[in-house]
DNA sequence: GTCTATAAAGCGATAGAC
DNA sequence: GTCTATCGCTTTATAGAC
C-alpha cells in the first residue's frame, strides 16, 4: 500500500538492530529510509508510536518467513522431512547469522526489553508470544500426538523462552552461535523425550 | 571502602530498574544517591563507565545472595533439604516479586540487553555468565553424580538461559510470575530426568 | 572529595512552504 | 504527502570554588 510507510518501518528495524531502541535517533532513521524527519512524524504519531508499529512489523515479518519455510521447501534446502525436523527448523530459524534474521532477532529482543519500561509495547508483545507458543505447541503435537494439550503448551513455553534466552546470549556475544544452536537442538530432544513419557 | 561510590552504584541499580538503561539520567541518579552530578563524573569516567561498574556491582550482589541462601538457612524458610531442593531454590531465587530481587533482575536484564550494542559491557557479562553456569552445573552434579561433566554443563546452560528467557517474559508482563516459576520447576525436572538416562 | 553553575551538544517535535 | 528550517527543552559533561 503505502510505500514510504513500509520503507520507514523497514529502516526502523534496520536501525534498531544497529543501534538498539536506546540508540534509535529519528534523524538517523530518516537518513536510512531516505525521507525527512518530518515525514516520520507525519506517518507515526511520535517516537513511541513508531516503535509500536515497528514491533508489529517485525512480528509480521518473522511470521511470514516462518510460514514460508514451513510450507514450501526453502530454495537450496533439503526436503522438510518429518514433523520433528520441521519443528527443529522452525526453532533454529532465529539462530542464524543471516543479515535479515539477525536484524529481526535483534530488533525483537530490543523491543521486548523496552517493553519492560514501556507498557504501550506490551500488547503487541503478548500477542506475538501467544501465537508463537501456539505454533510450537501444534508442531510438538504432531511429533507426539498422544501427549495432553497442557503438556504441549508447557513444553512450547519452555522452548520458546529458551530460544529467547539463547538468542539474547548469542547477540550479546556471551554464547557462540554454534553452541546456541546445539543447546536448542538438545532441548528439543529432551522435551520430546519428556512428552513421550506422558503418553 | 568508599561509601559514596557504593551509594552511587546502589542508586544506579535502583534507577536502572525503574527507568531502564536508556532512561537513566545522571541527574535522577544523583538525586537518588543524594549527591551532585559532578561527583558521579568524578568517581566514574563517564556514563558508560558507570554502567560497566553497575553491571559488576549487580553481579556481585546476585552472587552474594545466592551464596547466602545456599550456605545458611534463610530466615523464615525451611531447612535446605536435598541437593535437588537447593538447585530449585537457587534457580527460583531470581523469580520472586521481592523489591531487591526484582530490582536486581531488571537491572541485569537491561544491562545484558545493552551489551548487544555496547561491547564495553560484554566482558563483565560473559564472566558472570560463566560463573553462573558453573555453579548450576555443580549443583546438578550433586543431584546426578554419575552424569558426565559435559552433559552437566550443557544442562546448566539450558537452565540458565531458560531462566533469563522466563525472567524477561515475566518482567515485560507477557508471563505471570506463577507460570514462570512453574515452567522453571518443570524444566529442572525434565533436565534431571534427562541426566539420569545418561548414567 | 564534593558542590554550584554553566557550557555545549543532542534530539524530539512542529511550523509552514510546496 | 513531503520537505526545509528551526524551536526549545533535555541531558551529558566540565570549570572552578570550597
Amino acid at each position: 500500500m503505502n510505500d514510504r510507510r513500509t520503507a520507514i518501518l523497514e529502516a526502523a528495524a534496520t536501525v534498531i538492530a544497529r543501534r538498539g531502541v536506546r540508540g534509535l535517533r529519528v534523524e538517523e532513521l530518516a537518513a536510512e529510509a531516505g525521507v525527512s524527519k518530518a515525514l516520520i512524524y507525519y506517518h507515526f504519531e511520535d517516537r513511541t508510536g513508531l516503535l509500536r508499529r515497528t514491533l508489529a512489523f517485525v512480528n509480521n515479518r518473522a511470521e511470514r518467513y516462518t510460514a514460508e519455510q514451513a510450507a514450501t521447501g526453502q530454495p537450496g534446502a533439503e526436503a522438510p522431512a518429518g514433523p520433528l525436523r520441521r519443528l527443529e527448523q522452525a526453532l533454529l530459524l532465529e539462530l542464524q547469522d543471516l543479515p535479515h534474521v539477525r536484524e529481526n532477532s535483534t530488533a525483537w529482543g530490543e523491543l521486548r526489553a523496552s517493553a519492560v519500561f514501556d507498557p504501550e509495547l506490551r500488547g503487541e508483545l503478548a500477542l506475538a508470544s501467544v501465537i508463537w507458543v501456539r505454533e510450537v505447541a501444534d508442531q510438538l503435537g504432531e511429533v507426539r500426538p498422544a501427549a495432553p494439550e497442557s503438556a504441549l503448551t508447557a513444553s512450547a513455553e519452555r522452548l520458546t523462552a529458551l530460544l529467547e534466552g539463547l538468542s539474547a546470549r548469542w547477540l550479546s556475544g556471551v554464547l557462540s552461535l554454534t553452541d546456541a544452536r546445539t543447546r536448542m537442538r538438545e532441548a528439543i530432544g529432551v522435551e520430546v523425550a519428556h512428552l513421550a513419557q506422558l503418553d
